[in-house]
DNA sequence: CGTCTACTTGAACGGGGTCAACGAGTGTGG
DNA sequence: CCACACTCGTTGACCCCGTTCAAGTAGACG
């Protein structure tokens, strides 16, 4: 695409990419492309296990996930944790929360390559193309879709179903940046980390993936999960995938039925 | 303030001054201001348990709370809710969700006055002076930290410390917004609400209550707080109010460290 | 005086936690 | 090559926190 300015850089290529793709979808105009060109970009390489923001870290910049899987955590002093989401793909990750500091963990699950863009940057970018703080609008508005499911899955659902609502969840949003399909994902996972997600203990969580598989509805083995009766699983879980689209502003980048004045 | 600008709404003017005072502080220069003057801002004011927004009613605006409470909450389809938070003045509520519909309910406890901007009008505002989208991204963040604490608390703190986090963390949002201080706050919260919001049952939540009480940590009678022993109470609960300060930018409206070019 | 809704308490039940092992896969060093 | 350590997954038995069911009190409002 983006034929039309042959200077740009390639790291801030590969972002625009990620940004038009699903499913964030962003639609730039040459205002927005001639932002983006000036915008910091640093391409981060982490490996597995490796941390990108520790608690308590002062935070310069904001992520964007290329590739891999992320946990992001929050460590409580009495050694209790917990997981607040598993990043992948056109996930963002980093916006600081209190007093300029980091209030979570976010660490690698698989080897992850990710953008970082200095917030200095980015609110220069803002400042000469204003939609693009709409991307970061929905991006936020997005997370907390999911992190509102997260708490109704912990606060109100049993632990079989949860468990289910979550494994739908991830493998949607899998399938959304094409790692997978209505068949399943690899859901690189572990159970300790799935229950610090889910509010269990792994003992609990393993018996309640035992249980899916009894039931035949679901398989979750050697970081693979598989959906064996997709329909019945959504049915227990009383999932509905479309709490995490992104849709404040619709795809031309304006507010629905009323578009823009540019 | 803005004498400057004469020609000013009035509603408009009230906005303004919300978004000054704790815990927003906003600091506009004329840019904004007159960005801010040709915003479409409607006053709408909900008696006690009317509703602001319905689940599922399509969003075409964004609230700030000028005065009052409310319940944000998920209803499911088996008959549990879950509350997400309850807002009160300087929080905003209703950007959508999901295709362009709320996903939850945000119902007044007390009567309510509510700023209603509609997103067209707030866009076009961003456009003429984008760091006004940086007020939105506070917000947002500020959000997802009241959401991370609500999420931490129902997955992983016992039912009198996740009590006693709740009820702290509301006393230091009024405080925040000059309606209590560290003696208490009056808190028109019913014990069945506070219940759905902490994943409990109305009648162990009354146990939690009582044992603060017995313990001479707190008293909640009579839609009223009052801390008996702030200290030890923080302490139980591991409080730390630094969570949902706002910060991604500096008062000034520019990054730490890296003050934005105008 | 009756009927709300909010709050309160007691007694019994059960979902999920705790504790204690064991199995399986993988990597490391002797 | 095997022993060892280590992490992840798996299972069983017991127990406790929080739920459920049932009933009753207190205040608000007609």
């Amino acid at each position: 695409m983006h034929n039309e300015l042959h200077t740009i850089n390639i790291t801030v290529s590969a972002l625009i990419d990620l940004l038009k793709a699903p499913p964030i979808l962003a639609d730039f105009e040459n205002i927005e492309l001639r932002a983006l060109a000036s915008l910091q970009v640093d391409e981060r390489r982490v490996q597995a296990d490796g941390t990108i923001i520790n608690q308590g870290e002062r935070i310069r910049s904001i992520h964007l996930v290329q590739s891999g899987w992320g946990c992001v955590y929050r460590d409580l002093s009495n050694g209790e944790r917990q997981v607040l989401d598993f990043p992948m793909r056109s996930d963002f990750v980093g916006l600081r929360t209190a007093a300029g500091r980091s209030y979570n963990t976010v660490a690698a699950i698989t080897p992850m390559t990710v953008f970082e863009v200095p917030l200095c940057s980015l609110a220069n970018a803002i400042q000469q193309a204003p939609k693009l703080s709409f991307i970061l609008i929905e991006l936020f508005a997005r997370q907390r879709s999911l992190l509102i499911e997260h708490l109704t899955n912990v606060g109100c659902r049993s632990a079989l179903v949860r468990t289910a609502h979550l494994l739908l969840e991830l493998g949607d949003r899998a399938k959304a940046c094409g790692m997978g399909d209505d068949k399943g994902f690899d859901c690189p996972i572990t159970q300790y980390q799935l229950a610090d997600a889910l509010g269990l203990t792994p003992i609990h969580l393993n018996r309640m993936v035992r249980e899916l598989r009894e039931e035949g509805l679901l398989m979750f083995k050697n970081s693979r999960v598989d959906y064996l009766n997709r329909k019945a699983l959504i049915a227990l879980a009383e999932y509905d995938g479309e709490f995490m689209h992104m849709s404040v502003f619709d795809k031309t980048m304006s507010y629905s039925g009323a578009p823009l004045q540019s």
